[in-house]
DNA sequence: TCAACTGTCCTAGTGTGCTAGGACAGAAGA
DNA sequence: TCTTCTGTCCTAGCACACTAGGACAGTTGA
């Protein structure tokens, strides 16, 4: 569980954060009922304040993504979304039109595009099961 | 062209307008040379400061969207990228990936996000074809 | 030539997002 | 019980993103 962090990205650290928890429990790398490093650890070996780690597992908290529990620790969630199929692909239109805008801007057509995001399942599914073995 | 602004939103102004021209230029709503408000009169429209409206049509400009003329306006770019296939691909991925890890979490299978994007690109494809007949 | 339009540069106020340190409360093991 | 870990609340500073108004330069048509 190594996370970095870009202080010249121009963008905060704690979204960075955000989004590598995030990434790391989709590709398989953090797994439900995991603990995620505690705040003040994680936050001596980025040299970051420690609010600013709590802010992140705050915002993971609040997309339901983790779960914190005040004197143990934070945790992965076993993710079950309290949401019936059509709301959670509602929730996902926004990403995937801005990508197919994107798409359109770069003249992607609509056969790489579904090419691409084909090898992108794919490599997510590979780190999925390389991390079950590497586990087990 | 209708650009409907929210101040409660949170997200700034100016990336509002910036999707929204995406969104049209990508869905055929703006087409390659047609020209955009021009900055005053769009931004006495939208009841917000011109500069507003100039930055939005900046990162536009940036985004290599839009082409913007002193004297004369701002106009939708013929979108002829100078990237490579293979470069226009890596810019995708992130996008890509941040549905694709959004989609994990929210317990979107495989089957369900590939038909979700397959939707997309026909309700994107749909829109432009609909406006080619609107305006020939 | 002149008026009216176009986008752009400069400067400034102001709100707020980000980061940070101190103090506190709950949990766990010696 | 006491120490040490855990996350959380409160407050504050600081920078910067966002918005805004004045002045300027290029273009166009009468």
């Amino acid at each position: 569980m190594v996370f970095q962090i870009d202080f010249k990205a121009g963008k905060p650290v704690y979204l960075q954060l955000v989004d590598q928890v995030r990434y790391a429990a989709a590709s398989g790398m953090l797994r439900a009922g995991e603990p995620l490093p505690a705040i003040r650890s994680l936050a001596e070996d980025l040299r970051v304040n420690r609010n600013t780690v709590a802010k992140a597992y705050d915002e993971l908290e609040s997309q339901g993504v983790i779960e914190n529990f005040p004197g143990k620790g934070c945790f992965l969630k076993d993710n079950k979304t309290p949401f019936t199929k059509q709301v959670r692909q509602k929730l996902l239109i926004k990403e995937v039109d801005e990508a197919v805008v994107t798409a359109h801007h770069l003249q992607v057509d609509r056969d790489a595009f579904l090419e691409l995001v084909d090898e992108r399942l794919d490599f997510f599914e590979r780190k999925i099961s390389a991390s079950e073995k590497n586990k087990t």
